[in-house]
DNA sequence: ATTACTGCAAATACTTTGCATACCG
DNA sequence: CGGTATGCAAAGTATTTGCAGTAAT
């Protein structure tokens, strides 16, 4: 697992320090579109010299290296994926969760606008995001306070 | 003109303060999806009494009442777009610059997704975000310099 | 030794809030 | 008069930057 990790890192041209391991692990394992606030929130307790300083540098090398896309639903933070093939994210309104949609369910065409050249522009990142109220919210579930971290 | 601009703001039920209709006229002439503070150092040349605050202000009411919508494609500040049918948006990785994008063109798909439920989530909102290189930096023009407001 | 990763603290940028004043019906 | 729009200044939050220390090749 942990070589898995490493050679990934290296696959991309990104030297697999410690930290940064950690960090990449923590995205593959926690598939809920994570702030650089909650990854340091979080990885801190097991790395407690970990600061949120080197959270943001590793999340600036991740994006540029490809290892990771930016979720910018939310209007005041920026959330990290790294499952970077194209799919939809819903936001809700009311809880405030971010959920991975397939792309087979949302969208089918949407991802197919990479590559293209759209009105004279050349496109390379495509984006798809939806708002609303989620299934458990729906059904009464879920306050916004109950998503704090815990 | 003015008085369309009043009606509007009073179908919305949003009260036309002098203010407000200036923001609003200001926001349906300049369809370049202009963030507060580009609204704002744009009307104080005019209204030299005018406060940032009261740009934020007048933007989360016009937003409430569905007078503008909120582009979050670039990942630090807000901007505002008072065409509020759906349509697609494509920000220049290279200049800055976001451009509308028709949905004929982008994705006639992705509009009927509002209102829908997907895997069990009710969709309200659905905004489709491209990046890449627009056509005037593609053909070699355009820094991003160019870009900072005279 | 040289390069580059890390982390603290300060700085910056966008936005919100508290509160006093001014405006309008 | 009473509600609300406005604006200043301060606070808050997310992120970046400068720079010194540290690890690794």
């Amino acid at each position: 697992m942990n070589d898995d990790i490493r050679e990934m890192l290296e696959r991309h041209g990104v030297t697999p320090s410690f930290h940064r391991m950690k960090i990449y692990e923590y995205l593959l394992t926690h598939r809920t579109h994570p702030s650089a606030e909650e990854i340091h929130m979080d990885i801190v307790r097991e790395i407690p010299t970990l600061s949120k300083t080197t959270v943001y540098n590793t999340m600036k090398v991740f994006l540029a290296k490809g290892l990771v896309t930016a979720v910018t639903i939310e209007e005041d933070e920026v959330r990290y994926d790294a499952y970077t093939s194209f799919h939809a994210h819903f936001k809700c309104l009311a809880c405030g969760k971010v959920y991975d949609i397939d792309k087979a369910t949302s969208s089918p065409h949407a991802e197919s606008l990479a590559g293209r050249t759209i009105q004279g522009h050349r496109v390379t990142e495509v984006h798809l995001y939806l708002r609303g109220i989620c299934r458990i919210c729906a059904k009464g579930g879920l306050k916004k306070s109950n998503l704090k971290r815990i």
